[in-house]
DNA sequence: TAAGATTTGTTCGTATGTATC
DNA sequence: GGATACATACGAACAAATCTT
């Protein structure tokens, strides 16, 4: 398909292949979250490597979020869920050095956010629309120092990191959390928000107020439409920061 | 801020403090994919540790994609930059044990696709039109055999992740490479696409020629049109195929 | 082609750390 | 607190890959 003329492609590492086994071993035998895997000693018997060799292998697997390990008795390796704050880093290692504005976001979130919101019109219970309430009752006070404007978009953001984790739909939901991390990082560590335009920011706040409305009412087009007009006001806000780009490396 | 009362916090192990501070020795430095790291010996002597405990952390680096290594001489590691496709295989795993449906990936397809169609309008060089004409060529004949059905709907995949790769958006192009690989690989190794439909088929090859069509003109708004066309009608195609999910592990 | 130099890859034996009972 | 079971870490030697001459 996409090979030229079999090209040198070097053996794999035996951690590499170590790795590929037990993922293959756990895709076969469909083991869940928490299972158990073999101990390193069992490992080193089954594959006939060293102690080393099969570390290194685990290694590679728990660097990927698919196994965790214990120390200690009951302990050893397990199968692990990979977490959606994992799989953030893990994705943001990939933009690292490639340019991404804040244009770019805008021009997903735009066609992500209200879609989202739609799709959740009506779906919510009365506990996550108190979620909800909660966190925008963290900025309905106008904001007096510049910290505590950075502050209130870290929870503006965080209204809608909770959207996404309300939503049904896995990918969609991971997508706009996704981007929700990526904005507050650029909140707390440049100085994106650096000028707070508090008319448009008032504005902000009525359309969040809106749409939880409409999210009580189930009305899924309403919904759409205000996180729609939400959405084009924050990248206004946006216009003037470019450039600023994704610049850094998993945290975990 | 979401710690209860200083939760356990296990120490960590030192394969990941050693990987943590080559991290963030390379975004100090501003280190660019292809710079030299220190080679294992220098490591040993420079963080005090075994070369064992020096290797596990490099094979967390290199999992995630973040360094590359060679033998000989002049081998050693490097800054590696994280290709598309080890991207879409890390994120793949996060989704594998979470229920992703088809119709949840072209929720996500139907608002993309067409923004991206419409954003690439006028801005293709005739060589990019001409890769796109190339795999379009693939498809023309309708096809006899399953198999060859099958071959059919992944080069029209491959069709979408070509105008992914000439995303200017980073962001958008890697969303859509990753949403056009997962339905590839369903297509391969399930049974996707299983009852081939001829006429709504040839109507998805004539919005693809429609498309390129748009998009040598400059016209973003027919290629955003066209594009939802066929995305609305693949949407249609897959209907009946649900809760198939993504079940597998990272290939590479 | 072949030998030597350089750097990562692998092994084994031993010792230490850590959590459970 | 002590015994147990498990991962974690060290060090020295050897193997394999690859570049240079």
């Amino acid at each position: 398909m996409k090979r030229k003329s079999d090209p040198p492609q070097r053996k794999k590492s035996r951690p590499y292949q170590v790795a590929e086994a037990i993922k293959s071993w756990v895709v076969e035998r469909g083991l869940q979250p928490g299972d158990r895997l073999p101990g390193e000693a069992d490992m080193i018997a089954r594959f006939g490597m060293s102690k080393g060799t099969i570390r290194e292998a685990m290694r590679l697997l728990q660097a990927q979020g698919l196994v965790e390990t214990k120390t200690g008795p009951g302990g050893g390796s397990f199968v692990g869920e990979v977490s959606a704050d994992r799989a953030h880093a893990l994705l943001a290692n990939y933009f690292y050095f490639r340019n991404v504005s804040i244009d770019d976001i805008y021009q997903v979130r735009v066609q992500l956010e209200p879609e989202n919101a739609a799709a959740l019109a009506g779906r919510l219970s009365s506990e996550q629309i108190q979620e909800l309430r909660a966190i925008m009752a963290r900025y309905q006070t106008p904001a007096e120092t510049a910290d505590e404007e950075r502050a209130q978009h870290v929870d503006s953001l965080l209204f809608h990191a909770k959207l996404a984790e309300f939503a049904e739909n896995a990918l969609l939901g991971f997508i706009i959390g996704f981007l929700a991390q990526i904005l507050t990082e650029l909140t707390v560590f440049k100085q994106l928000y650096a000028e707070p335009n508090h008319k448009l920011w008032r504005e902000g706040r009525d359309h969040q107020t809106n749409l939880i409305e409409a999210l009580r009412e189930g009305d899924p087009d309403r919904a759409r439409e205000v996180m729609l007009e939400h959405m084009e006001l924050a990248r206004r806000l946006m216009e003037d920061q470019e450039a600023v780009v994704m610049k850094r490396f998993i945290a975990e």
